[in-house]
RNA sequence: GCUUCGAUAGCUCAGCCUGGUAGAGCGUUACCUUGGUAAGGUAAAGGUCGCGGGUCCAAUUCCCGCUCGAAGCUCCA
């Protein structure tokens, strides 16, 4: 069966005479419909009640995406070539009007040659066509997804030597992790079975979880995972605004029939949040990108002001991924990602913004806890960009000092001509993109962004897109994964100190050393370092256990001893090992690690013993 | 979206194959214990066994349907 959909303000349409023999007995009267989804369709040859019932599902699916409850089904043979007989046709499309009954629904006449009027509606879901098929699913892929498949791809690896060879002929043995992206990215086969460690300990480090009564890949952060969270954007948004990014925000959601973005979402594959909204059809980013050009669009640009660097943390970006495609932390729904786009005067001006923006993601990055071992770089290019600009890519690659993945477009196929990214590969094999940069030659001209060059002349610019972390939920991801991974290979699981929810745990021995550890607690949160006190009627053992658990590197024990010393006595998770240093050195130590790291105060109660318990 | 698996106490799960009034550990609460570097003790509270149907004298258990969730696959601009 192929359907043609069509979201109409109005649609008239009057029977004018029998066409076939087998044509329906009725009178002919015009009819008149307003704000109706008007359905034409062609029967094909076994086509039955359960293609009917598939159609009919497809079709409330969107129209109840647009919010329009009157449905038309229009009989119309002209979308197919091998059409069903008159007779199962009709019983076809009876059984589809009786399925839809819910709605308000009418049938034009079958077999009947009419005449119509027709005014659709300009939003970029009111036309949709569909094939519907017995046993395979409907055919609704857009355009963009389609040509996707479609492009060519060559791959190679690239060494720091700038030697690049086809995959075929490296050899990865020294280079495992490489293989493993290689695989992901040119095979695009694998298996696992075991659930992605980082979703165990997500939930027991009480840091985020699933929300159940949102729609999925939608998350709930804790306090631990907020102030974790906190923390990355703050250090990400540091960084950005000293590489000179000016901070903005933008809306969250948008008109889908402004004339810019129109365009620009048909260039993407159609997997975005939709709201309908006062007869608006809204659409919720999917990255900054949206906002920020049309906020570009707006200034008065000169090339003296280039490159201009415009910054959002976006909190949220939506994508409506498939269901099935979500997992814990690392692939979601609704995710937080920084995203600067820096609008260059020419190619000279991008390509050296490139490199700044190279640096600074690996920067990041490193001072995420992440570094060159922990990910893969891959870059992407068209062919012409790499002849001229071979020297780019090699120097590129050889500042990540081992090697790396090439593919390269005959044609350009995305709006950009030079897209890398670093890949963390985790335990089970699996690719996800942190830092991103790309180089766009398109969108300057679709959002009429103008600069005027030194000649007075209008010019568009070109424009980067650089996440120099990737979506800050990831970056929780990959530092999970890592941690899991010490784990597994015998080392103790931690997250880097500045990001720990508790920095520092006293345990005091006895109730009466309590007052003694509010004072100590004092002392130290003076000095912007996250402490707390488990006060809780527990043996010794079993609060140096839990403190274990949660991953607190220090734990003060606190008795007569160090009620009675000016030192502390100091157990160090990371070695194991108990030390007795002064209450200076202790704080300097810490202050050592946290440095040119922001800082927020603990995001519980100071004593464990009135924090509700999240996780287990 | 497809495939598979799952849904029983606040959490993690057992019980189901072989139908007969519901189990553990953790957590919670109370009491005891005041402990010196990875789990101190005793007791109590806590469940319409996801929803709907079917089979049966009897269904948490067997069968069918639905809903929700997860993992994998496809996918990831």
């Amino acid at each position: 069966m192929r359907i043609l959909q069509l979201h109409c303000s109005s649609m008239e349409y009057t029977p004018t005479k029998k066409e076939i023999e087998s044509a329906e007995e009725i009178t002919p009267e015009t009819k008149n419909l307003k704000e109706v989804v008007v359905t034409f369709i062609a029967v094909e040859e076994g086509d039955d009640k359960t293609v009917a019932k598939k159609a009919i599902a497809e079709i409330k699916e969107s129209m109840n995406k647009i919010g329009c409850k009157k449905l038309l089904l229009y009989p119309y043979a002209h979308l197919s070539s091998k059409l069903a007989s008159p007779n199962s046709a009709l019983s076809v499309l009876k059984e589809m009007e009786l399925l839809a009954s819910d709605l308000d629904v009418s049938r034009a006449p079958f077999g009947w040659t009419k005449t119509y009027k027709l005014e659709v509606k300009g939003h970029p879901l009111a036309e949709t066509s569909k094939v519907i098929t017995k046993d395979g699913s409907s055919d609704d892929t857009s355009e963009a997804v389609k040509s996707e498949s479609k492009i060519k791809s060559y791959w190679y690896i690239m060494t720091p030597d700038g030697n690049m060879q086809e995959i075929e002929k490296f050899n990865f043995s020294k280079h495992p992790q490489l293989e493993v992206l290689t695989k992901y990215e040119t095979v695009k086969k694998r298996s696992v079975d075991e659930p992605p460690p980082h979703v165990r300990l997500m939930k027991k480090l009480a840091i985020a979880d699933y929300e159940p009564a949102s729609d999925s890949g939608n998350m709930r952060f804790y306090p631990n995972g907020r102030l974790i969270k906190s923390l990355i954007e703050r250090y990400v948004t540091d960084n950005i605004t000293s590489y000179g990014g000016l901070e903005v925000e933008t809306p969250i959601m948008y008109d889908s029939h402004h004339p810019s973005l129109e365009s620009y979402f048909n260039r993407f594959p159609a997997r975005q949040y939709n709201i309908n909204s006062e007869g608006k059809q809204l659409i919720l980013r999917f990255a900054a990108c949206f906002g920020q050009f049309l906020m570009a669009h707006d200034f008065q640009l000169s090339y003296r002001n280039l490159p201009l660097k415009l910054y959002e943390m976006t909190r949220y970006s939506f994508r409506r991924e498939q269901s099935g495609e979500l997992v814990g932390l690392r692939r979601l729904r609704a995710f937080t990602m920084p995203d600067c786009h820096a609008f260059c005067k020419d190619m000279s001006q991008a390509i050296e913004e490139f490199r700044k923006r190279f640096d600074l993601s690996r920067n990041v990055l490193h001072g995420l806890g992440l570094n060159e071992s922990d990910y893969e770089l891959a870059i992407r290019f068209t062919e012409e960009f790499y002849n001229e600009n071979k020297q780019l890519i090699e120097e590129t690659v050889k500042k990540i000092g081992k090697p790396v993945l090439i593919e390269m477009w005959k044609e350009q196929f995305f709006y950009f001509v030079l897209k890398w990214e670093f890949n963390y590969i985790d335990s089970q094999g699996k690719a996800s993109a942190l830092s991103t940069d790309q180089i766009d030659v398109e969108n300057g001209k679709r959002y009429n962004i103008e600069f005027f060059d030194e000649q007075n002349k209008p010019q568009y610019p070109i424009i980067l897109h650089n996440s120099p972390s990737g979506a800050i939920e990831r970056v929780i991801f990959a530092l999970l994964e890592k941690a899991a991974k010490d784990s597994k290979e015998g080392k103790k699981a931690h997250l880097p100190l500045w990001l720990s929810p508790t920095q520092v745990r006293l345990i005091p021995i006895k109730p009466e050393f309590l007052q003694f550890c509010k004072n100590l607690a004092d002392k130290i949160t003076d000095s912007k370092i996250r402490v707390d006190v488990d006060d809780r009627n527990e043996s010794i053992g079993k609060r140096i256990r839990e403190a274990e658990t949660e991953w607190i590197r220090y734990i003060l024990v606190i008795g007569e001893k160090e009620v009675n010393s000016k030192d502390v006595n100091v157990r160090d998770r990371e070695t194991g090992e108990l030390k007795q240093i002064s209450f200076d050195d202790f704080i300097s130590e810490i202050h050592e690690q946290i440095k040119n790291k922001p800082f927020s105060h603990l995001n519980s109660n100071r004593f464990v013993s009135i924090r509700p318990q999240i996780m287990v």
